[in-house]
DNA sequence: GCTCAATATGCAACTTGTTGCATAAAGGAG
DNA sequence: CTCCTTTATGCAACAAGTTGCATATTGAGC
């Protein structure tokens, strides 16, 4: 259900392909929302179908043709709806602390491993989140309402990815620990 | 996949019951995987099937029969190759995040009440951490390694709470100001 | 010239997760 | 005495998410 929301919600700051909002999804909603190309056509189809959307088709000389996405008055009340109705939070499924938690069968080499390439993924993800930080939110207080909110969100991203760093250096020294008094 | 591999992790830190599994999901391992009954027994079933469980059947006189399930040789072997090989990253799909995206839209009374119930419930959450991290893990560096790593699981859900928290505080301020300069 | 990545869309099959229901007995609240 | 919660298990239908494949064009790198 929620998809169709997150959806709504992106077409409402700007209509969109389903490959823009896919791209959307991979980078500046990174920290919000996740979905393949796969459903996101999907579910824009069903879309389509209950009337939420409009369609504008977009023909391109060189490449393949757009259809551009717009939320229609029906759609854009529905997502009102829902936004003022209480959601659940994110299910919790992390498979690095499946992995702590059975560590006794888990090779220490593997885990660095593990812990190096999550470090790298986040530092990447924490250098985009504060390039638009720094880009379009340099005065929070300066803006309106509904940007400082999107700011809030992006907030989000970059407090939980500092935190998630920092627990990496705590178990970073645990290992070390580990390493010179075995 | 890893719902298999949440459950096996479980078994081999001690045999239970689906129901004991439900409620480990849903307890301590509220920040490493959770999943309802239904699931639970279900996929317990497919391991069972699989070889890489074992059921003991234990009657009780007063309460239903209870079915306690043991990792067999085969089922370790297999948990062993899969937390040896990298996993990907838990997927993010946060409903608060898309209702700040569209903030425009969004009542900030019905916000208020989002963020205090989130509060009560990260509050209770972190409070049963730390209940935890007092009983069982008083003076982590003279635990084993095993225990240290699963120390290390418990660390991540204290602190990506205490971190959650400190956002929300950040969002109630920002929503202070906006009500003070409209 | 050839291969690879990016742009742009989508179908089909499959797996995973959710929701609703069912059964059965004990013990506590009212 | 009746209703609600806890313990204990599970089926069935459905919704959401993943994986593999398909097509068509442009531009960049080797």
């Amino acid at each position: 259900m929620a998809l169709r929301y997150a959806l709504m919600a992106a077409l409402h700051e700007a209509p969109a392909t389903g490959y823009e909002l896919t791209q959307r999804f991979r980078s500046r909603l990174a920290n919000v929302w996740n979905a393949s190309h796969q459903q996101v056509y999907r579910e824009l189809a069903r879309l389509l179908e209950d009337n939420k959307l409009l369609v504008e088709t977009v023909a391109q000389s060189d490449k393949p043709d757009k259809k551009r996405y717009h939320l229609t008055i029906a759609g854009r009340k529905d997502l009102e709806e829902w936004l003022n109705t209480p959601q659940p939070r994110p299910p919790v499924r992390d498979p690095l602390l499946v992995k702590l938690f059975a560590g006794d069968l888990l090779d220490s080499d593997v885990l660095k491993e593990d812990i190096e390439k999550l470090k790298q993924d986040w530092l990447a993800q924490l250098g985009y989140f504060r390039s638009i930080e720094h880009t379009y939110f340099r005065q929070p207080s300066a803006l309106s309402r509904q940007y400082r909110l999107q700011y809030m969100a992006l907030r989000r991203g970059i407090t939980q990815i500092t935190a998630g760093l920092e627990w990496l250096e705590e178990l970073e020294t645990t290992l070390e620990e580990l390493d010179d008094a075995p």
